[in-house]
DNA sequence: GCCAACGTTGGC
DNA sequence: GCCAACGTTGGC
């Protein structure tokens, strides 16, 4: 069992869109870090921190809940579609380049765990997350860090 | 293979 | 809106 945080833009796909849906592919990651965690490190049934990045003051960013890998990974069907932003260009003769899995809804916190508190936290100090400049939208996550947030900081 | 220019992410 | 961090691109 691997535990992983994922990012996403609230206004881009919220974890309550994540509720509203049960189950959705993870699709728009163009990071090959990213793509490469998803495509061979990640095994179903995983569970996954779901962080909202560029808040706001009614949103801000933190861990909003849980979600769980629900599928091997499989081609991200965006690249080949030419109306979409993440449509790419190399991805020729339909071999794909970017990977993706699915997510399944988990749960959502009572309250979100903001970003200034994980980094206040001792017990959660070298998270991905804590790091400044800390683009990657897909991290692994330590098994302890992810019982410390789910079962303590959560409740 | 180096590295400058450029684009994007995301916190503040 | 600003800007630091950092990944990608492309000329050489």
């Amino acid at each position: 069992m691997n535990y992983w945080l994922i990012k996403s833009e609230a206004s881009c796909y919220s974890i309550d869109n994540l509720k509203r849906d049960k189950k959705t592919a993870w699709t728009g990651v163009r990071n090959y870090q990213a793509r490469n965690f998803m495509r061979d490190d990640m095994r179903v049934g995983d569970l996954v921190l779901f962080y909202h990045s560029l808040g706001t003051p009614e949103l801000p960013n933190g861990i909003y809940g849980v979600a769980k890998v629900a599928s091997k990974p499989h081609a991200d069907e965006t690249q080949f579609d030419k109306k979409d932003m993440h449509c790419e260009p190399k991805a020729k003769d339909g071999v794909p380049i970017w990977a993706c899995v699915d997510m399944a809804f988990v749960k959502k916190f009572k309250h979100p765990i903001n970003l200034g508190e994980i980094k206040r936290s001792r017990e959660l100090s070298g998270m991905e997350i804590t790091r400044t400049g800390s683009r990657l939208s897909v991290t692994p996550v330590s098994e302890k860090h992810f019982k410390y947030i789910t079962e303590v900081l959560a409740n």
